[in-house]
DNA sequence: CGGAAACTGACCTTCCGGGTCAACTTACGC
DNA sequence: GCGTAAGTTGACCCGGAAGGTCAGTTTCCG
């Protein structure tokens, strides 16, 4: 978009900035979310933050030219694999481990989570995406009798939104008690059948 | 602390204002939480925010002048009705519930529970007892086998503490979602004894 | 009534980050 | 090489939000 295939072509300058732009903004996209200081992407990629802006028009062009490396690749390739698992039990605990893992390990999925940029047609779009697997898993769920009959579509949502919004302004847990945590979620929804008797 | 007892007594007016102040504090923090704008809590005193830092010196001591009123008292009526519960599985739930309740009803216990202000011994002192019975619970589901024995002492405090910040940063969902999902909460951490046989 | 206490509005300050621009530097076609 | 357009950049402005301050005025009360 913008300034990729627009008029002239590039100067070659032009063309290794925008590179470098690119590369720092998937390095201190991934570790720190979109909301970064660009002053930092900048620095990061050893130009000013006039250059940025240049390039790419701002933070909103930059996202949308590098939110694929940074994430949406990642999540999408999740909900595939989701998708392609039959039992809806471990269709489920797939999909909220994968899900949080991703959470914990690439801040900006928060951010996309978050809808940081709700002015974005692409990131809305992979919000999307994700809001519609969502109900996937739960009407499966409820199907299968594998998910409490109460937990809704709001409720998985509200999980993965929620987790976004702790990981964004609190402390990061230690790995090993945010996975102990997920493993309390996925007791806490599914349903416990009643021991066939 | 600080004004309420020191040298000469006040004015009648500055005696009149310091009341105001105080009634308009216990409601706007109530309702917006405890790092709500002075100059709010100073229009609905019907004073100018300059007065707060006259009668009170700033936010740190008019939040400690009325934490005990905003929810102190029924932060420890908590904790104290929770104790009086002998069953251990019931004790969990009073507390997780009773605790849930309030920081949705009273954004202010979020702020509390957050250490927004670790530099005051007031404040740090409430959370501290809250820290104190997460323990004392903990044991007891562990003791009586009601409770996961993974679940430790830290994901009874994260649970708070990450729910705190949901409330905080995040949209406040409706009473009945936000209810049912402090039950599957309470469904995941609870030991599921292997159905008497 | 006089002077001390108290109040207040307007102001300062700091932080933060987005965004802009005149002046400088660099690439590149001729 | 050199002229010039493209590109870069540091320094700047902007807005918002909030804490904090103070000179000038009002209010109390002995």
């Amino acid at each position: 978009m913008g300034a990729a295939s627009s008029g002239s072509p590039l100067r070659a300058d032009a063309r290794r900035n925008a590179d470098q732009i690119r590369r720092a903004a998937m390095d201190v996209f991934r570790d720190r979310g979109l909301t970064v200081p660009l002053e930092d992407v900048a620095a990061a990629a050893g130009v000013s933050k006039a250059t940025i802006f240049n390039r790419f028009g701002g933070r909103v062009g930059l996202v949308e030219a590098v939110i694929d490396e940074v994430v949406a690749a990642e999540l999408s390739r999740i909900v595939d694999r989701t998708r392609s698992i039959a039992d809806a039990q471990e269709q489920m605990a797939y999909y909220v481990t994968a899900i949080r893992d991703l959470q914990y390990s690439r801040p900006a999925a928060n951010d996309v989570l978050l809808q940081e940029f709700p002015h974005s047609p692409q990131l809305m779009a992979i919000c999307h995406a994700a809001e519609e697997i969502d109900d996937e898993l739960v009407a499966a769920g409820h199907a299968s009798s594998t998910l409490r009959p109460e937990f809704t579509r709001d409720d998985l949502h509200a999980l993965v939104v929620d987790n976004a919004i702790a990981l964004k302004h609190g402390a990061r847990p230690r790995r090993a008690d945010y996975d102990r945590r997920t493993g309390f979620i996925l007791e806490g929804i599914r349903a416990h059948k009643p021991s066939p008797a």
